[in-house]
DNA sequence: CGTAACGAACATTTTTCATGTTTGAAAGTC
DNA sequence: GACTTTCAAACATGAAAAATGTTCGTTACG
């Protein structure tokens, strides 16, 4: 492994040791310390940080990693990854967006780049997340905020429940923004909790058109929590690292591929 | 006036400019420099930043007064003012609330503060403006946070419109805290806007206790929007500025009147 | 046309933040 | 119970960021 001469930002630290303690499962702080150059008690600060964050969980002399069974990776970890990917992903989508337009807008990190980009268009924005709702509503710009009920989940702040329901139920959309956490051809659209998808689901039926946002890591999964056929996503906006054949059989069954 | 010596903090300047700017009407850029001791290109970066906040209105030479009209003090400018009152208020209004109730919480300035303490406290926790949500939902704690619909309004954020309404309609809460634009035993709870009066309405039908905030200025005070009766108020909880007549009309009518 | 005000660009100061070191206490190990 | 490792508080240091001041060309207003 590398050894670091320059200092590496705090950031891309918290990304390394992230990185690390998930791919083995755990670190000693030690390992860490001679990893990044950096001291024990820095490490040991970052620790105590990303520990706060979720992404990772502290224990004497070091640090575990939290997903070792199937769950959804916790929200501050993924924030980490495949940065770039997520942005083309968001351009794309709002591409596809005309101004004007009302727009759904799913939890995850995918949508929350979306969010980002959307909030100086003249759209009506419903986010579903309370990290979207936040960005959108500390910068004034041209968009309009709609705020939906219910209750946040996780450390992500994605919001669920009756009131998040019911919400869904008294509005229609243009279009709807729908983050994946597994698509595929034959068992088609998956969430990683039951509330999440219901909310998806309610989210898919008020909205006119609905684009699912899916890096390649999502195409060809499936996750537990069953959302609806593939045949629901009209567009489906993925990266480069998309499997061939699965572009082709969601393909086959009517959705638009857009690979960027 | 007093010239100070010390360089003064950032915060402390703006707030001395907003005091200055709103007493006075108005004032020059050479006066606030003179004043502050900062340079007039300080000045002229502190006006357009506090422009951009709504706490005043930028002109050529200076800056002017927003608030010439019976319009509600804009939030910024609110949030410099009586900042320990308020935060007495909120200890107590939270000395009232017992762990496990389901508490709906207003919007204002006031109610920020007693977000900011009941975050702590193991309850269920409906906030009606943003930033209350944004406060509680950053800061992982005991309470349960339940997220309103609604479309935000104005710069602090209050949730308003039919999502709002609709989303009280739903539930049902042990206490009310509500913030009071106006309140007097004659012309009972009144708040700026017609569509904030509207949810104040809907969240004191949905809730078994009300309690009331509102510093002194805000008792005997009626702002124009009609939201119900004194007697609706089970609790006021207000400051020692209050008016005694004031107060012992509002005790006459059953209102417990809490002074701190 | 002239004056005052403005704001962009740069220089300087101040403040804040991240980091490292030390040290004593706490937790685990034998 | 003695020893070692880990931890965290306290302080020092250095770097990054923010705030502020200065200069100067441009713009608004009389």
């Amino acid at each position: 492994m590398v050894v670091f001469n320059r200092r590496m930002s705090n950031a891309d630290r918290h990304g390394l040791i992230a990185k690390v303690v998930r791919d083995a499962g755990g670190a000693t702080v030690q390992e860490l310390a001679e990893l990044t150059g950096a001291s024990e008690m820095t490490i040991r600060r970052d620790l105590d940080t990303l520990a706060a964050q979720g992404v990772l969980e502290r224990v004497r002399g070091g640090a575990r990693t939290l997903l070792l069974r199937g769950e959804e990776p916790p929200f501050a970890l993924r924030a980490h990854e495949a940065v770039e990917a997520k942005r083309r992903i968001a351009a794309e989508i709002c591409a596809l967006v005309t101004d004007g337009e009302s727009v759904l807008l799913d939890s995850g990190t995918t949508c929350l780049e979306v969010a980002r980009l959307l909030r100086e268009r003249p759209v009506t924005l419903m986010p579903l997340s309370l990290q979207a709702i936040h960005l959108v509503a500390e910068t004034p710009g041209p968009a309009t905020l709609v705020v939906p009920g219910g209750q946040p989940r996780a450390s992500e702040g994605a919001l669920a429940g009756p009131l998040t329901l019911a919400s869904l139920a008294a509005l229609r959309f243009d279009t709807a923004v729908i983050g994946c956490c597994g698509l595929t051809a034959a068992d088609g659209l998956t969430a990683y909790d039951l509330d999440d998808a219901a909310v998806k689901k309610a989210g898919i039926a008020s909205a006119r058109r609905v684009v699912a946002a899916a890096d390649g890591s999502k195409l060809g999964h499936t996750a537990y929590a069953w959302v609806g056929p593939a045949a629901l996503v009209q567009t489906l906006v993925t990266d480069t690292d998309a499997a061939a054949e699965e572009v082709t059989a969601l393909e086959a069954g009517g959705t638009v591929v857009r690979t960027v």
